[in-house]
DNA sequence: ACTTCGGTTATGGCA
DNA sequence: TGCCATAGCCGAAGT
């Protein structure tokens, strides 16, 4: 990648509409295309843009012009002086990132251990479609012997509160009781609240859920 | 900034659990603490982490183990060889970025042409509070009498159509009827037919909602 | 400090 | 390709 420290300014049309006025700051040109400005703040670049097929150089003034463009977007940079320039050399095929704990990984230890959840739950199947999406787990009450619609979240907000009632909506044409139920590992005071209004059990995930769990899965 | 090109790993817990595999990458450590680990594909850091309270070095068999934390997460870097090491300096105050066609322009612009939209709303109010979060635009409806709920988003989605439905819900215990409405400038086609489905009027903002009119409007 | 919401969200997966 | 849902979403504003 090309890095330039220079006194730029931006404008960018696409997405949204941007304006950004003059000031030092490091340009980078990644070799994938990908154009990131950035300052000496936070970890987003103030612009960027991605996918680029159009690359356009210009004179003006004593100030460089650089326009970048695809079918949709257009981002011109103002080089007004340029202090640093260098290109440096990474690695091509960088290995990707592993990440654990995902929302996919929790939904399959869960499909494997509702029973550690809540021992009257029994698990019947995974990403069951109800009409208004898949609901995560669909599951029986050992007790009441009702079906149980499971929405699982890493973390649960209202959101997730209306979603697993919109399933159960659905579901409800097809079965007698359903009962709506969130899992996540963490809630907040009004997802509990709301939740606990509308009759919705929340659940909380053991904090020991534990990685060797995972060798019984295969995710591909 | 310091720039570094190393071969380096890194292992990350907090929000999440990642897990990051050496090769050779750009490690950006800015003024305000955030550090960024970037390759040379995507606009987005492999790993990163900002608000950080706590940093710690240790060199352990030629290796050097860079360690960030705050309060709720970790991040430790392992570097394996150093390639290249410098200091930038950018401008301190970098004038902010300028956002036109926001969300917050485009509900303010609806809220004084209503009319524009569609003759029969009268606006009332903006961001009026239903106890389910406040909704962007309150009306009424000249022919009917009756009240409308109006959403207004870029664009809108599936679950802009359960928001103002949420809204709905809310407001009818205090007025007898209320209409859901969604403006946008774009609606895709599952969205315009879920909120036909369920009764929601889908209105375009006309493209030609120009610069000119926000000269009428103070944000601040 | 926590919550809520917009974002040029990006990104991956699937129809 | 478009649409959907997740993400360590981030960042800002309000409480």
């Amino acid at each position: 990648m090309k890095l330039i420290v220079a006194t730029l300014s931006a404008n960018y049309n696409g997405r949204g509409l941007t304006e950004l006025p003059p000031a030092k700051r490091l340009l980078m040109l990644k070799d994938d295309g990908t154009v990131l400005i950035m300052n000496d703040k936070g970890f987003k670049p103030i612009n960027y843009m991605t996918t680029i097929n159009e690359f356009n150089q210009e004179h003006k003034d004593g100030e460089t012009h650089l326009l970048f463009s695809n079918k949709k977007e257009k981002l011109e940079i103002i080089l007004h002086e340029i202090f640093q320039e260098s290109e440096i050399e990474l690695d091509l095929n960088d290995p990707s990132i592993i990440r654990e704990q995902t929302e996919e990984k929790l939904q399959l230890y869960i499909s494997k251990n509702l029973s550690k959840i809540d021992e009257k739950y029994e698990f019947l199947s995974r990403e069951f479609e109800t009409g208004f999406g898949p609901v995560d787990i669909l599951a029986k009450n050992k007790e009441t012997g009702g079906m149980v619609a499971i929405e699982i979240k890493r973390t649960a907000t209202i959101n997730s509160v209306y979603q697993v009632l919109r399933y159960v909506d659905s579901l409800e044409s097809r079965y007698e009781t359903v009962e709506p139920v969130l899992i996540a590992l963490n809630f907040n005071d009004s997802t509990k609240r709301l939740a606990s209004n509308k009759g919705v059990t929340c659940l909380t995930v053991p904090s020991d859920w534990s990685e060797e769990e995972f060798e019984e899965f295969t995710l591909f």
